[in-house]
DNA sequence: TGTTAATATATGATTAATCAAATATAAGAT
DNA sequence: ATCTTATATTTGATTAATCATATATTAACA
């Protein structure tokens, strides 16, 4: 499972706990790569514990609830290791609008644009969120060999918007010189 | 859920049994937009039977096993327009290869270009996949309503492919020219 | 003093999807 | 005669993800 592994990984940034990895991981960059809730987290960290992979320790905080902290055992490192080489399968995708245009033939076209368009403002709003993430560009020679790769991930994330992006432009001109019925 | 609706409108193209609607509907063209194996499609047929949004009708055939022949509903009729007019969110994708690369700095480059190298072959064997099918293009004015929307969704399909590919590419070149370590 | 917000963890219930396998009929091939 | 293939449906088990909610501590605020 790729959100054991992701978990992992983040661990191995940096020990943290499980409220940390919701707010400042997969509440942020992460989110765009693997989304995943608290309830998931909390317990993806419970498995790795008795996997042995990573350990937990109790911090004891006067002003605030205490925390329980993970780091990454030699174990575990080793096995994110052994998985980051693993050849993975293609993500499967299930996209409701494509259903929805692919029976679409029946709806008037004004309806067909009205979904075509909140989808281009949807994707719009999620374009610009990965976009204000903060990384060096690709040709950025100062570029840490971490930064790149996430510089890599993001232009994924964004590319495939803009993809999508030009599509409902494409789509909502064609549906506009359709005759309907 | 986006099965059922697909199902529906399926079923409202022409009436089929569960097995029908998997040889040749999600094996086929629907496997690019929402994959669904037989369990869950036999399964989805009796919930939507329960709805009263399909109506079942044995065949019973001599030289074949009996089937069980679905047919939309009025109510069913009713139900699909209804959601095919719903906003829906966007698709949630979970991407193994990006948590990788997003942890990869820790890899020598070969093995990352390996990683990409192998969804290169996956990806454009799917792009090769979407390109057989047969739908008249979009500029093609002799094309039914249907065969428009249907082309439509398999462009977002190539293009979707296209971009990826060409994003491995990049990948691949710029992990080439990285300083290991 | 009581309320809300932020921090922090845990659990129950349910849905959606996957995997595996069982069952049955008949045609066609070896 | 037996094996395989295609047709056709059903069920059990499990995983992954989501939703809702419960619990606890302290700070800040009104």
């Amino acid at each position: 499972m790729s959100l054991a592994h992701a978990i992992l990984g983040l661990l191995q940034q940096e020990e943290r706990t499980g409220y940390d990895l919701k707010t400042s991981c997969f509440n942020q960059t992460v989110a765009h790569l693997w989304p995943a809730d608290q309830a998931q987290i909390y317990r993806t960290l419970d498995k790795l514990v008795e996997q042995g992979w990573i350990s937990c320790t109790v911090k004891i905080q006067r002003d605030r609830p205490n925390r329980k902290v993970y780091s990454v055992t030699a174990s575990g490192k080793a096995e994110l290791t052994r998985w980051l080489q693993c050849s993975q399968p293609l993500p499967i995708v299930r996209d409701p609008l494509l259903i929805q245009l692919y029976f679409a033939d029946q709806l008037p076209n004004a309806a067909i644009i009205q979904l075509l368009e909140q989808q281009l403002i949807a994707r719009r709003e999620k374009l610009a969120e990965c976009e204000n993430i903060e990384l060096p560009m690709l040709n950025d020679k100062s570029a840490s060999r971490d930064q790149v790769m996430q510089r890599l991930v993001l232009e994924l994330a964004i590319q495939r918007e803009k993809t999508y992006i030009d599509w409902l432009k494409t789509g909502i001109d064609i549906i506009s010189c359709q005759k309907e019925e």
